[in-house]
This record gives C-alpha cells, sequence and structure tokens, in this order.
DNA sequence: AACACATATATCAATTCAATATATATCGCT
DNA sequence: AGCGATATATATTGAATTGATATATGTGTT
C-alpha cells in the first residue's frame, strides 16, 4: 500500500484534486500515514497514464487549473487487487528514541526538557483526537482510527512518566561516576 | 537525526564495521528506526571524507576487507551538537491501519484475518521484548526503550481486542445496506 | 496596509529502501 | 560426506519519498 495505491484508495470515496487528496491525509491519516505533494502529484499523473483514474481539468481566473480527478473501473479493480495484498509491517523512525540512547552524552537538564517536550507532544495530540471523537458526525473507521492513535499516544505519555526515571537516573550516574 | 547521524552515534560507543553497525540497528533500534545497507555504506564512506570518522582495514583471506570504522575528536563534536537539536516528530506509516480505512470494500472474513494477523504479530513482538527484558546484563536505557515499545504494543492490543467490533459492524451493515 | 493563511499547481536535490550481487565460513541435519 | 540455511562482509542501483521551493491569487485579521 504505498502512496499510489492510498490515492486510488481515496478516490473510491470521492472525486477530488490532488490539492483535496493531500488534506485528507493530514485530516483524516496524519498519526498514520504522510505524504508530500512531491509524491501526489506524480502518482495522479502516472494514474492516469495507467487509465486507473480520469482527470477533467476546470479553469479558474488567474489560478492554476483545479483538475479534478475520479476513478474509472480499471482503477476500482486495481485497489480491489491492492486490498487482498498483506500490509507490510509497520514503520516508525523516532528521532525521540534515537536520541535516547545516548542519554549518557547529554546533562540531566536536556533529558529533562526532551522528555517533557516529548509530553507536552502527546497532550497536543491526545487533545486534537479527543475534539474530533465528540463530534457525532465522525463515522465509525474514522472513529476507530481515531482511537488507536489515541490509545498508543496515551499507553506512551503514561510510560513516560513512570519510566523516565530510567534514562534520567542513568545520567546522573554516568556524571557522578566520571568526576 | 538522519541515518548518517545515528551511525556516528553508535560509533561514540565502540568501533565496528558498517556490518556491526546495521546490527546495532536490527537488535537495539528496530522497533523504532531501520536502516539499510544501502543509507549505511554511503553514510560511513561520507564521515569518512568529512572526517568524522577514520577507516582502518583488515585484510581478510577470500571474503572483502573488514573495514573498522572509530570516530575522531571532530566527529564526536558534531554528534554532541546534533544532541543539541529538536528531534523530529515521529514519522509513522502503517499500511495496515490505512487498509482498515477501506474496510467497507472488504468481506467481513478478510477484515477478521487482517485483524487476527496483527494481534499475532504483536504478540511475537511483546514475547520478543519479554525476553530481552529478563535478561540481567540488558543496560538501563535498552531496558528504556525496550519497555517503551512493549507499552505501546500492548496497548495496540488492548485497543484491537476491544474495538475491532467497530470495522467489523460496520462492514456487515454496508453489506447489508448493499442487499 | 501589511501579513498570514488557504487554494492549487508543479518540480528537484537529497534521502532512503528493497533487492540484488559477490565470496566464503560455519552449523545443523540426514 | 554432502546439502542447505544462516552468518560474515562488502557494495550498488532503481524506485519511492521527503522537504523545500516556485508561481499566482483570494480571503481574513490585526
Amino acid at each position: 500500500m504505498d502512496i499510489r495505491t492510498l490515492c486510488l484508495g481515496i478516490l473510491t470515496m470521492r472525486e477530488a484534486t490532488g490539492y483535496e487528496i493531500k488534506k485528507v491525509f493530514e485530516d483524516d491519516l496524519s498519526h498514520f500515514y504522510e505524504a508530500s505533494f512531491g509524491s501526489i502529484y506524480p502518482a495522479l499523473n502516472r494514474m492516469t497514464e495507467d487509465g486507473w483514474i480520469a482527470c477533467k481539468a476546470e479553469a479558474q481566473d488567474g489560478r492554476p487549473d483545479k483538475k479534478i480527478y475520479s476513478i474509472t473501473a480499471a482503477g476500482r479493480m486495481a485497489f480491489m487487487d491492492a486490498l487482498e495484498k498483506k500490509p507490510r509491517k509497520d514503520r516508525l523512525r523516532s528521532e525521540f528514541l534515537a536520541m535516547m540512547m545516548f542519554s549518557d552524552l547529554m546533562v540531566p537538564s536536556r533529558i529533562a526538557g526532551l522528555i517533557d517536550e516529548r509530553l507536552a507532544g502527546l497532550d497536543a495530540n491526545l487533545k486534537e483526537l479527543d475534539t474530533c471523537l465528540d463530534e457525532a458526525a465522525t463515522p465509525n473507521v474514522v472513529r476507530f482510527l481515531r482511537g488507536f492513535g489515541r490509545a498508543v499516544y496515551q499507553a506512551e505519555r503514561d510510560y513516560l512518566e513512570e519510566n523516565r526515571h530510567l534514562v534520567e537516573a542513568q545520567a546522573l550516574m554516568a556524571r557522578a561516576a566520571a568526576d
């Protein structure tokens, strides 16, 4: 399920411009999948060539044409095929955790600062997801996905509060040993 | 904190070959950071050019020379600088969750199968991490990182068991409406 | 009037992955 | 003794993707 296929999937739900597809990534998928214009526009061009989607240009005064893409029968079949394939393992890249690996090279205040910022970020994510979950109109699937994110963020938060001492104490001991 | 910098960080702990650095990624970082040889070897070449690391080749009969890299004073300073920078937000790509977005296009057995496989994968991760955490020799920092992974995997597991009905029931309703 | 933000397209250098290639040693199995 | 799988060790390449940048204009805020 690469970005190309995911764009195709979004077009099974409604027709959209590249710009609107980007917004779906930001609004509905942001916590577990990201995509830039540099991936989306080439994906739409290629799928148009392949006959999976069709494009109708809508002239606009001043701005570039609005290109509205819609899925074709062939595209719909291609997406159904993609749904049969086994999803790859999640790929996570956490610079925060990578930096924690080197906590013994940092002064205690730096470690504490990093963890405090992390907690603040998690709180912001949780708050955003809670606001969305309160909206009555949210479909069940989106509710499921946001709830998933919420559960993960909450677990991270709880773990950090309870175990930050493991990295913070380690740093103190390393400093003491160096003196 | 790109792969290049992370390789440098690993070399603050001990000298190593590219192959051994890859193993550190697999053994200690696998749950939150990945790197392929296609990133590691060019990273080592470039840092050698930049004077951040030094390379001594050790001849071996038959095999290619073993190239043992060690960090220089300049490299150590560069890494300390990197530790001052703000870590980027985590980046997650979950094809599983992306597919769940389209649960109304899948038959219920397919959805259930995907969730069951996901649970099995989480169980495997949890088991692996528990085994490692039992080892007495594990340093505190590695313990902290593995515990973090454990907490997240466990939260995912709990959430999925309790909320899978949200996507599974949704699919049933969509099918019923279509009939 | 100035400035940020939203709409809408597109491209590009740099990063990174996943697969492949090349050699040999070693370990377990039959 | 032989076979295949796994481990050691290097390296490259096509393809995917990011993050930044460029181009225009409307709309809302201070």
